[in-house]
RNA sequence: GGCCCAUUCGUCUAGUGGUUAGGACGUAAGAUUUUCAUUCUUAAAACAGGAGUUCGAUUCUCCUAUGGGCUGCCA
């Protein structure tokens, strides 16, 4: 293999914002630059001004940041191989284009795109549906192929627009060995006459990710499967230029949950969970959500994602970006597309969840989700709640009880669980607790157990209405646990409230 | 239509020329827990079909089917 130094790009288009998919890719590129001591560049490819959104570059850089997915070359990170904007770096193209006509390994087209469709169209019509602009048609259009010389000169010239298009040859089978796929043979009687550069001045994806690819001496294209029926153009290309082409690797595609296709931006909000790492809002002001904003950690959103088509090969499941990046490998990248499954996201989320220490998941809801608790309450608060939320939010909004007094009880499970003896075991407990000095769960808990005992009835006859009570929940931590947190005082209140509530329902 | 790629439980996947085809999510049942969640145990659940090669194919080859991608002066 190449002894070359492994340099990867992630190359996306700034059109909107950046999906899982795309995320996908940029975390495996980066992996493997991680895993090879190589270098991880983000080069952004914005050769169609025609599509191009505002916004769509900081996304795309915003979201990598977020992913913990940092380039070491990048626009706004910088790098010896820049600029890393394309449209930064027009003034190159051209030459290698010309470069390619003067070899006679492309020519100069005339055809208007309105041409163009004319004659797919009468193709249609005459039964020859993939009609191609190829070694066969091309003598029958406007080229400096098919054209006289001066013709061809007098049309520059005279300013006329004009494509640069690589000249195909007929009937050559075109290899590569693809690091996922295996040999790829195509041959060149289906490949088209593409278009590199285009009329606006300005060269089209294919020219200008292999100029940059070479130049920038990028070691391995990862990429996305949908690239793969182009990649043969590609290694013609870099043939044409005398060029060494990089190792290819492409990915195989991400898949809607349900039914059948590749992942699209609408499938998230319709299916109920995003497709985009962070929230984005549309020019029209239509939001489209993201993991980011939904509560999810990066960790376990690239946890979810290095598994959609990679696994280490051992039962481990969850990883941090770290280990990952010890034993990511390409080989182990699976050939089939992965159909994206929420429910296993979740769970991803819920194990890296409960993976944080407590005192930082404290940290996180005061910065992030506004938590106006005491630092050291809310680390307390963090610890009872963690192991039954799946979003860090979820920590406040179920365990809002704890920092609040509760308002109201709800009176269809008082109708349900109220025996006519309650209120006395009730107010027994609660002069029981009044007399506990040592007011911490084990104390409390064996007092309550007691208590049960001598009054001989089950632990559910007390236990539910006191949590009810004391909390306005049927359901939660430990009592137990929950009554050291609030503290004696605060229990007493709360559960001398409680009896004046359901006094007053009851009446 | 043409070209290319793919195909193991519902989903993500492991795996081998001879295995009880393994794990995870989800589902179901049970245990633990005052409750809910967690956790634990168990269960149901897959090699797309057909030929061929072979003593033997899920594994190798071919065909078919299905799915996907591409087929633009988009990327």
């Amino acid at each position: 293999m190449s002894e070359k130094p492994v340099r990867v790009r992630f190359a996306p288009s700034p059109t909107g914002p950046l999906h899982i998919g795309g995320v996908r890719t940029a975390l495996y590129n980066y992996l493997f630059a991680k895993k090879n001591n190589g270098t991880f560049i983000i080069r952004i490819e914005d050769t169609d001004q025609t599509r191009f959104v505002p916004g769509a570059q900081d996304y795309i850089m915003d979201a990598l940041k977020w992913c913990g997915i940092n380039a070491t070359e990048g626009p706004g990170i910088g790098g010896e191989y820049g600029p890393y904007v394309q449209s930064e770096r027009n003034d190159m193209y051209r030459p290698y284009a010309e470069q390619l006509v003067a070899n006679d390994k492309a020519y100069y087209a005339f055809d208007t795109p309105e041409e163009l469709e004319e004659m797919r169209e009468k193709a249609k019509l005459m039964n020859m549906p993939n009609w191609q602009y190829n070694s066969v048609t091309r003598t029958s259009m406007k080229n400096s192929i098919s054209l006289p010389a001066d013709e061809v000169k007098r049309r520059i010239e005279n300013g006329d627009p004009y494509v640069i298009r690589i000249k195909m040859p007929r009937n050559v089978d075109v290899r590569f060995e693809d690091m996922i796929r295996g040999w790829v043979t195509v041959n060149t009687n289906n490949l088209d006459d593409k278009v590199l550069f285009k009329s606006d001045g300005i060269p089209t994806y294919h020219l200008a990710n292999i100029v940059d690819d070479h130049t920038m001496e990028i070691s391995h294209v990862i990429r996305g499967e949908e690239w793969l029926p182009s990649a043969p153009m590609h290694i013609m290309l870099y043939e044409a230029f005398g060029w060494e082409p990089p190792r290819f690797a492409h990915l195989p595609l991400l898949l809607r949950p349900d039914g059948n296709g590749k992942l699209s931006k609408r499938d998230g909000d319709r299916l109920g969970f995003p497709v985009f790492p962070c929230d984005w809002v549309t020019a029209e002001g239509e939001l489209y959500s993201g993991y980011r904003e939904k509560g999810y950690l990066p960790q376990a959103f690239i946890n979810m994602l290095a598994f959609l088509g990679w696994n280490p090969g051992t039962t481990q499941e969850i990883f941090s970006m770290e280990e990952l990046e010890a034993i990511f490998t390409l080989e182990r990248v699976s050939k089939g597309g992965a159909k994206f499954d929420p429910d296993k996201t979740k769970w991803f989320q819920h194990q890296h969840l409960k993976a944080v220490p407590d005192a930082e998941l404290a940290d996180l809801l005061i910065a992030q989700y506004d938590a106006k608790v005491d630092k050291s309450r809310l680390t307390q608060i963090v610890h009872l709640m963690k192991e039954r939320a799946t979003f860090p939010q979820d920590i406040l909004i179920e365990g809002a009880y704890l920092m609040e007094r509760p308002t109201s009880i709800d009176a269809q499970s008082i109708e349900k669980k109220w025996k006519d003896d309650s209120n006395d075991l009730l107010t027994g407990w609660l002069a029981q607790l009044e007399a506990i000095v040592d007011f911490t769960a084990p104390t409390i808990e064996s007092v309550f157990k007691a208590y049960i005992a001598e009054k001989n009835v089950g632990i559910g006859a007390v236990m539910f209405l006191f949590r009810l009570l004391v909390t306005g929940q049927g359901a939660g931590p430990s009592m137990f646990e929950i009554s050291e947190f609030l503290g004696k005082q605060e229990v007493i209140d709360r559960l001398n409230w409680g009896l004046a509530t359901v006094a007053e329902m009851k009446k």
